[in-house]
DNA sequence: TAAAAAGTGTTATATTATAACAAACGTTAT
DNA sequence: ATAACGTTTGTTATAATATAACACTTTTTA
């Protein structure tokens, strides 16, 4: 069995950022937060993402170009991911649904293509949000 | 019922592009594609883009930051968005599936959220991609 | 321990998207 | 018809997101 990857100083430290924080964050913010560290360029950060991305332990909020730590321990490398993220506070979840998870990566498309991969975004108005 | 809004000039230039396209086209693509039509500047596109989004005539790949034309004539304003994209070839197609649709239009986030519009994204090496 | 692979630091630049403002156009209500 | 309003346009400038390319170091593997 593949061993869990050791992470690289660069790595790690932007992992670090990302799991503290508490919703998506943005590259350059993220550089913002670790010059302290002697990180200075965007490529640096740019490095440690997509790395952190191909091992599963985060994720690319396409649509908000934002990323997100996995929250899903059996994550490990991400096939199929889900969020559900509120268009008034930017709140974003993963969702983890077995089923939905299972239906998505059984879905074949018609014209012949075999999918490896997906990602769903849903958008809507949180629990919070509709109450103000 | 509402009327099928007119489209305005430069709306009108760029849906044609799009609509012309046999992918996915990217908004500085369209940019210099219609500069002999007399449209300069990025701003001119994105606010075409915008309206033609809010309209449902065109749809975002957030994945590729790139733009395609909705195909599926009912699809008057669009909450709810599929397509498959092979990662060789980078061909789109937009994926409608009437299951799919209802299943994940009845989808609800455990956390009592109602979601309002999806955009789903699946990958993979299409047929014609696969044989090479 | 040499070779290969992965990671680092750096400068520069490409790509994608928005801000802000003034003018023209289109609709509707009076 | 025309004033008032919203929408679209044109324009300049700039912000935000992402990659290219190169030289060097560290880690892994054979």
């Amino acid at each position: 069995m593949a061993q869990a990857q050791a992470l690289s100083r660069n790595q790690q430290i932007v992992l670090n950022i990302i799991e503290k924080a508490k919703g998506p964050l943005k590259a350059y913010s993220i550089l913002f937060n670790v010059q302290k560290k002697g990180i200075n360029a965007p490529q640096q950060i740019y490095r440690a993402l997509d790395k952190l991305i191909e091992m599963g332990k985060i994720h690319k909020i396409e649509s908000k170009n934002a990323f997100v730590a996995c929250r899903s321990s059996d994550c490990e490398i991400s096939k199929a991911t889900a969020f559900s993220i509120c268009e008034s506070c930017e709140t974003v979840d993963e969702i983890s649904d077995t089923k939905l998870s299972k239906y998505l990566s059984g879905f074949n498309h018609k014209k012949g293509m075999k999918f490896k991969r997906f990602n769903l975004e849903f958008f809507g108005i949180c629990k919070k949000c509709k109450k103000d």
